[in-house]
RNA sequence: GGGUUGUUAGCUCAGCACGGAUAGAGCGCCAGCCUUCUAAGCUGGAAGUCGAGGGUUCAAAUCCCUCACGACCCGCCA
């Protein structure tokens, strides 16, 4: 198994032998303290200090109270390279590092092969400890379109998940449909009293006009109404219903005129009714106690708003294994079982006509805090877990698919922006206070900043938003525009299919790239950038090797040497394409998608300062021509599966 | 008020989990490079008290503490 592991790991494998020497070395040398030593070993800064470097003498010195200097070439005289292979040289720098330098022809040899033998599975070392995982993510309320505030979420949840399945996990992507809030019936509300409409537009779309404009004039209704009764004495609370009521009153005057059919007849419609609010409480309420009429009809405008969804996240090749209905959840009783187990437990308390679920309580008596890195007298606010009129509340029916999740996978990772939380951690104590310990080890909240829109907050409520659509549209249009200009030689239908994904592409990459607990101001230059650190970037790249490639099959075959491989650029890209595999395994195991966007970056720049200035089909000589075809189709693997992992298409040409 | 999180070049960001050698990219700006493998590219230049202050250490952008500023959360919303 080891073995195998190194042959797929060509740096790792250097690594080994670098630790292993000095391991000898530094009991040779030092016996005393050897044991007492782990030995890391850390890149260098500059190719000619070697590839790795050992700053252990520094540690040592103090502890022998030695120069660093003296006892790093004591080291470097006890080492015995001889039954290693990749070690060239190994030498004392500075005031006491210890640098080991690569033996480049058998380095260049060995990764070389391993890529080729490995070919498009190359990099994907697969974990010993192999988990059935669920990532959970998107699970945008059917209400509305995707905007690019939340688009963040499946690109990321849909990298995390093939990052962690190419390294051998059992993934399933879950889509938790959230119908049973008050919004849904907001939205259904609307729906009914159009009479059940369909349109020609896109179905979350019109879904999505539906709710705003139904929010908008039910919220007016209320807030007329709270300001009608307390008339006489003015209090703060006056004061902000009268705010928020003149906000409406201007979202109210940009949707007339944004959909003024729609507005008219829905005005008409709902004005009819004596009390709105309490129309769209009482679906709620019949929806959660799954009477039949109220079913259907949330279930009929979220379905057709998630077909809108399917049609976006097919676009940019996001799929779900599972849709999970959070209604399905309630009606099945599995959300009553949750709180009446949680009511066993003495975490839970009753005021004010509600049950809660004191977490703090639950946290310092399982001695949780520090366990989740809180501070032991910061106090966690308590969750509410059922409204007075006995339907649930979002975090609590959360609890119940979550243990639900549980008995489906080991380990959970959730994907939802940062906002959530507290509630996710209330969450995640919940599951600790039922008794489900090591599930809750295993719950991971994946959270990430949002994207914000420059000037004001996107607000789906409000109708503030630009739809992620609307996104994909405007990239793969200035797509167009670039491949028109950049590559008029293509047929018409070869620049769409470029401009789709290089678009598409561009789109992805942008979303993925930023750290995602950094918030994203979005910009149209910022998503559709078309140049270094960019998708587009990368793919031409990619384009750029396989065009050489597709030149050189009539070159005469020689076998590669790979000893002349001698340029310090052409080191870089061998040592750039060994770290492939530990990279791959850091993006994996500490959730970092961001890595990987990075590393292809990267590799692609090496590759284009090689470009310009060593040639490939021109080399001096037909065996160096060789041995650059070979280094430039190990380039070509290398960010086809960098590219694969963060669902952006290499492309042959562009 | 409490909590979470962020702050690195004019702008957008890497690097921080695991401290290590001169802090890296891109955009923008300035100067160059297409009759030579795809110029969505390449080369060179200007540009940084790593938010501030203290501490730990042989060594701090990285760890600890305090503070400042921003975002988010603290609901019988999701």
């Amino acid at each position: 198994m080891e073995n195998r592991t190194l042959r797929e790991n060509p740096f790792d494998l250097f690594r080994q032998e670098c630790r292993a020497v000095l391991a000898q070395a530094l009991t040779k040398a030092f016996p005393e303290v050897s044991s007492s030593f782990i030995i890391n070993l850390n890149k260098t800064p500059l190719l000619e200090l070697g590839q790795l470097a050992s700053s252990i003498s520094f540690e040592l010195a103090k502890k022998l109270d030695f120069k660093p200097l003296v006892v790093a070439e004591k080291l470097v005289e006890s080492i015995d390279k001889s039954q290693f292979d990749l070690i060239e040289k190994v030498s004392t720098a500075g005031v006491g590092y210890i640098n080991f330098y690569v033996n480049f022809p058998k380095f260049s040899q060995l990764t070389l092969k391993v890529i080729k033998d490995k070919n498009t599975n190359y990099g994907y070392i697969k974990t010993e400890n192999p988990a059935k995982i669920i990532v959970e993510h998107t699970s945008v309320n059917p209400l509305h379109p995707i905007h690019i505030g939340q688009a963040r979420n499946p690109i990321i949840g849909d990298t995390l998940a093939s990052i962690l399945r190419l390294r051998g996990h059992d993934i399933s992507t879950h889509y938790y449909i959230d119908d049973v809030g008050r919004q849904s019936s907001v939205v259904a509300y609307g729906y009914q009293k159009l009479g059940k409409p369909r349109s020609a537009e896109k179905p979350d779309l019109f879904v999505g006009e539906i709710y705003t404009v139904t929010c908008c004039i039910v919220e007016i209704d209320r807030l007329k109404k709270a300001k009608n009764k307390i008339d006489s004495a003015v209090t703060v609370d006056d004061v902000k219903i009268a705010q928020e009521l003149d906000e409406w009153l201007t979202i109210a005057v940009e949707l007339k005129e944004k959909y003024p059919v729609l507005f008219e007849d829905l005005m008409g419609r709902i004005s009819k009714d004596e009390n709105p609010e309490e129309e769209i409480n009482s679906l709620n309420r019949r929806y959660e106690a799954g009477e039949p009429v109220a079913r259907q009809l949330i279930r009929e405008v979220s379905d057709l708003c998630l077909d809108g969804f399917r049609q976006t996240q097919s676009r940019v090749s996001v799929f779900y294994d599972s849709w999970d209905w959070e209604s399905d959840f309630v009606w099945s009783g599995q959300v009553t079982k949750a709180v009446t187990q949680l009511q066993a437990s003495p975490f839970l308390y009753f005021e004010n006509n509600v049950w809660a679920f004191n977490a703090d309580k639950a946290a310092n008596f399982l001695k949780l805090k520090s366990k989740l890195g809180l501070k032991e007298n910061h106090e966690i606010p308590s969750l509410t877990l059922m409204r007075a009129d006995g339907t649930t509340l979002y975090t609590t029916r959360d609890v119940a698919y979550s243990i639900w999740k549980f008995q489906r996978a080991e380990k959970v990772i959730n994907v939802i922006g940062m906002e959530q939380s507290l509630a996710q951690l209330q969450l995640k104590l919940a599951l600790y206070a039922l008794g489900y310990s090591k599930e809750a080890d295993n719950f991971t909240h994946f959270a990430y900043n949002l994207v914000a829109l420059p000037g004001y907050k996107m607000s789906s409520r409000r109708g503030h938003y630009i739809t992620f659509d609307q996104v994909l549209d405007e990239a793969i249009e200035r797509a167009y525009q670039e491949v028109c200009k950049r590559s008029p030689m293509f047929s018409e239908e070869e620049k769409r299919d470029i401009a789709k994904f290089v678009g598409i592409g561009a789109v992805r990459y942008a979303l993925i790239d930023v750290d995602p607990s950094k918030q994203v101001l979005f910009t149209w230059d910022r998503v559709l950038n078309f140049e270094t650190n960019s998708a587009p970037y990368v793919q031409y790249t990619h384009a750029r090797a396989c065009s050489i490639l597709r030149k050189a099959t009539d070159i005469p075959r020689v076998p590669v040497a790979y000893n002349l491989l001698t340029e310090k650029l052409e080191q870089e890209l061998i040592l750039q394409l060994s770290s492939f595999p530990d990279m791959f395994i850091e993006a994996a195991e500490y959730l970092k998608p961001a890595a990987i966007a990075d590393y292809a970056n990267t590799l692609a720049d090496k590759f284009n300062t090689f470009y310009g200035a060593l040639p490939v089909i021109k080399a001096e000589t037909p065996e160096l021509c060789s041995a650059r075809i070979a280094l430039t189709d190990a380039i070509r693997t290398v960010l086809s599966n960098a590219l694969s992992l963060i669902g952006v298409v290499a492309p042959e040409r562009m």
